[in-house]
RNA sequence: GGCGAGGUAGCUCAGUGGUAGAGCAGGGGACUCAUAAGCCCUUGGUCGUGAGUUCAAAUCUCACUCUCGCCA
């Protein structure tokens, strides 16, 4: 029995390179939650995009005197690149400027309006006269009503912190031109969320038994103190998406709003890339569906809070005025396993100050299996975590080399000098020359320790399995490295490198079950370490791949072109299930599947921090 | 100031009522297939503080305190 598992990963906004701390804040748990999805057979749908409008990077447009579009469109390639490398294998990785998404994001806000969740009202706004236009917040800048500090900007101080009423600033001038705006009434739709409230509210309730407490507990509180009430979802601003309305030419849908209909948009715009328009709605209108959304805790009160609002609010009415068909309502997410920050050497990761490590820079020095690996090991599940590169060199050598690689290695090196480079036969010497042999199960000849240990190792496709589904990734992996230490210790016990002098029958069984052990542990520990499980994979002999291929494909439409990640799922996928490794099989020369790290390069990477800007 | 999360071995963290755990680091030992890796033994904690509930509390309640974040 297959299930539908929408894996909806946060919208990187394409104004900033990609940091460790994005990573495995969402998009790495994402991936490895995906991976694993899929090995066990369930149709996974894993979509997200680059969030390409709002003022953050009209701000960088502006600053540089290029087109937003040309903004967005070099973090974005940045973007694909890294996902490339480091394996982050999305079905569909897109971008909020395309037709499609216009399109579904217009659908929702006419859908929501039909249904009466939308309303207008009037507002102020510092207007200038000499640039013709609205100022959003960012583009005011005067002195702070609070510090006094002058470079004040109208949505936030940066002298003392607060967020600040950008009508309340005292002498306002606008940050492109100097010139003094004046404030003038604007009008624009707002989400009414207070009517909304009692079905989010019941949302979160019905999900506060397995949802991670700092998501749940923060969101019902949230509601609880300070009530839900409508929020604008449109602004002026002429980048983004068009106000689906006769008038409403030069403003734009709110990016907080159009952003997360984006995980509807990308399923549907892989739906129509696949040739098969209507299947998105496996995931989105099925019954059986479960959708996971991987977002960092900045993001919890959209996810949790406002996407169900919209959700919620549209119910059946999106299909009808998207399709134009009777629709059923859209699912609501199942769980939000929201991480927590990683700071980097006990500092908040910043962009400006250059403190952090960014995944396209380490991966010219590093491979991208050792990064998933700590990046798990010290995923910041429950609480912030903390990037350390003198701990990232131990666990890297102490554990990944020392208790995983080093296991495989030894194995491998050892069964190809004393078998020929094939996995031994675990039938008796004396039978293997019968004729009979052939209908014999190998198994039978399996002594009561080596039934033992692959048992043991079995079991862990439960046990690491279970843990995924919970959405412990650091659990999972830990579980799985514990049974790397089972099969190290049963090598000990067994020493095969003394059997194989007296008795090779014995060696055999030995290396046999070991090898079957390693070949198991290699899918337990697939979704983590994707690159080495498969060339691990490989040396075992196997020719089909586990995973399958990504690759990108430029798409046109009416907005001109983007470039978006696809899947190409693995012609014979693998298996989420005990290994039946047949003695005899030949194996592929062996080769160490890490690389020792020498200590001192935590001292040069800690002097890269805070360095000369990037 | 309000809300949320957290404060458990030197370090990173598990552990939500029943005799304190893991990994790493530290100390000792036997082995040698392996990236001087692996294996065995071992040192180490009054579970932030105080009180309460209970036959029993790291685990529940209350107060206090420190850290981080969000909001005002």
């Amino acid at each position: 029995m297959t299930k539908p598992i929408l894996v909806a990963v946060a919208w990187p906004y394409a104004n900033a390179d990609i940091h460790v701390g994005n990573l495995t804040g969402s998009y790495l748990p994402a991936d490895i939650f995906a991976r694993y999805q899929r090995l066990k057979g369930n149709q996974v749908l894993m979509v997200s995009g680059s969030d390409a409008h709002g003022t953050p990077i009209t701000v960088k447009s502006d600053a540089e005197g290029v087109s937003p579009e040309t903004v967005y469109k070099r973090y974005h390639a940045g973007f694909l690149e890294l996902f490339q490398k480091l394996g982050l294998h999305y079905d569909l990785f897109s971008s909020t400027h395309t037709q499609n998404h216009f399109a579904v994001s217009q659908a929702m806000f006419l859908a929501l309006k039909k249904n009466g969740y939308l309303y207008t009202e009037s507002q102020q706004q510092w207007f200038s006269a000499s640039l013709g236009k609205f100022l959003p917040d960012r583009y005011v800048e005067g002195t702070c009503y609070i510090c006094g500090f002058d470079g004040a900007r109208g949505d936030q101080c940066d002298n003392c912190g607060n967020v600040l009423d950008s009508t309340q600033l005292i002498n306002p001038r606008a940050k492109e031109d100097g010139s003094t705006p004046e404030l003038r009434d604007t009008t624009h739709y707002f989400l009414d969320l207070g009517k909304l409230e009692g079905p989010v509210v019941q949302f979160l309730e019905e999900r506060q038994g397995y949802w991670r407490a700092n998501v749940v507990n923060r969101s019902l509180g949230w509601i609880r103190s300070e009530g839900l009430r409508g929020r604008p979802i449109t602004r002026d601003l002429d980048w983004g998406i068009p106000v689906p309305e006769e008038g409403w030419d030069s403003k734009r849908l709110y990016v907080w709003f159009e952003a997360v209909i984006g995980y509807l948009s990308a399923a549907i715009e892989w739906a129509a890339l696949s040739g098969e328009p209507g299947a998105w709605h496996r995931w989105w209108t099925e019954a059986g569906a479960r959708a996971y959304y991987f977002i960092g805790k900045d993001n919890i009160d959209f996810h949790a809070i406002m996407w169900p609002a919209e959700l919620i609010g549209v119910a059946d009415e999106f299909a009808h005025t998207f399709e134009g068909a009777e629709g059923k309502p859209l699912n609501l997410p199942y769980d939000v396993p929201a991480n927590e920050f990683l700071n980097m050497e006990d500092r908040k990761i910043s962009g400006s100050r250059n403190w952090g490590v960014w995944g396209l820079d380490f991966l010219t020095r590093y491979d991208p299996d050792p990064l998933r690996y700590y990046l798990t090991v010290t995923m910041p599940e429950t609480s912030d975590a903390n990037w350390d590169w003198d701990d990232f060199v131990r666990r890297n050598n102490n554990e990944l080399v020392a208790t995983w690689g080093n296991l495989a290695n030894r194995v491998l090196s050892f069964t190809y000098r004393h078998w020929e480079g094939k996995v031994p036969d675990p039938l008796p010497s004396s039978l293997r020359a019968s004729e009979t042999s052939e209908a014999i199960p190998s198994d039978r000849f399996l002594r009561p320790q080596d039934r033992q240990l692959l048992a043991a190792v079995e079991a862990g496709f439960d046990s690491v399995g279970q843990h995924i589904e919970n959405v412990k990734l650091r659990a999972a992996l830990g579980e799985a490295m514990r049974l790397c230490g089972e099969v190290n210790r049963y090598l000990d016990e067994q020493a095969p490198w003394a059997q194989v002098k007296t008795d090779k029958d014995a060696a055999g069984l030995t290396i046999y079950t070991a090898l079957r052990a390693i070949d198991n542990l290699k899918l337990l520990l697939a979704p983590f370490l994707p690159h080495t499980s498969e060339a691990l994979h490989s040396m075992l002999g196997y020719h089909a791949p586990l995973f399958g291929e990504q690759y990108t494909e430029r798409i046109n439409d009416d907005l001109g072109e983007h470039e978006v990640l696809r899947y190409r799922a693995a012609a014979i996928p693998g298996h989420w299930r005990p290994s039946t490794l047949e003695g005899g099989r030949a194996l592929r020369e062996p080769a160490p599947l890490y690389k020792k790290l020498e200590p001192s390069i935590a001292d040069e990477e800690r002097a890269r921090l805070g360095g000369g800007a990037v």
